[in-house]
DNA sequence: CAGGCTATGTATAAGTC
DNA sequence: TGACTTATACATAGCCT
């Protein structure tokens, strides 16, 4: 993609290395960042230089900040190596041999039940809200679209209603 | 970078999505295991279509294990990598058997975390529904009520174009 | 819906300052 | 070393099957 084209192959220049590095890593963020805008992709980039600097991006909406404690962070961190060696075809013995827990199957089961059931209803909000906004509605048929309009139209009465009454207090 | 320019913005149509997705999502793999080669640098990621599916790539060295202090910046992006794999309902085979005990151990934590993280999106989506609706709006300060106003101008003029064309269609 | 096909938009290698 | 330019290779949007 250049003047001329390359070998994918270790740049041995190191000032050529660096600015290729440099170049591309920009690039690759940039469209880590389309595609989660693009397609609703979660994205998690992490890149070090050769120089052990590091870069990364992780698409937005996260809520990882409010997992506060560390040693769940670090257990889920061990996890994410553990993954990432999987796929190389790795085996981590110090996680498989690491703590031992008590799982009380009960407990967890429950939750994981509600975390279904919640998640449903987060996805149906969801969906509802979007065609509150217009998107996602070209699939809708006629007939679908007279309650989300009606809705629309007695909401916006509803606040302006408001708006005028504050308006009032005003004046 | 194809027939037409595109704007970086969803697309909405979800099969046009799908395949720009899958294209990208090629194209930015084949971009991580360029930079890996040519920079010597260690590239980490994950991408999670909409629909849950995930695609990994992580550079083969895996020094960067032993590398404690920086691999700790890297907990962030763990803990996310693992929302988001639970958030989409997967299972992890890989991790289910490798790491075993562990993984039940702490996958209470994180559904008993999880819980609440759905469930607070949860409110604060039922509260934007309820806002749009025209309920509980008499608390909301009058620039809050603006923002929902254009929300739901916007949104009616959405669904009546919508209509409008489906209307021409029937003539 | 998955796989090809091109015209076209982007990324970038190499060059310049 | 970094910022900017340019010619080229590459990625991909819109089609088509």
């Amino acid at each position: 993609m250049g003047r001329g084209k390359i070998e994918i192959k270790r740049i041995e220049n190191s000032t050529n290395r660096q600015v290729t590095y440099s170049k591309r890593r920009n690039g690759i963020l940039k469209k880590a960042k389309e595609i989660n805008v693009l397609c609703d992709a979660e994205v998690s980039l992490v890149i070090f230089s050769s120089t052990g600097r590091m870069s990364e991006y992780c698409s937005p909406s996260t809520t990882y900040i409010s997992l506060s404690s560390v040693f769940f962070s670090l257990v889920l961190c061990a996890c994410y190596t553990y993954i990432c060696m999987m796929g190389f075809g790795l085996k981590c013995e110090k996680i498989d041999k690491g703590v031992g827990q008590v799982s009380e199957g009960f407990r967890e089961e429950f939750l994981s039940s509600e975390v279904d059931r919640v998640r449903k209803e987060n996805d149906n909000m969801q969906i509802e809200l979007r065609h509150l906004k217009g998107d996602d509605i070209n699939a809708l048929q006629p007939k679908e679209l007279i309650p989300i309009e009606e809705a629309l139209q007695a909401g916006l009465e509803g606040v302006r209603a408001k708006q005028a009454s504050l308006h009032l207090v005003f004046l």
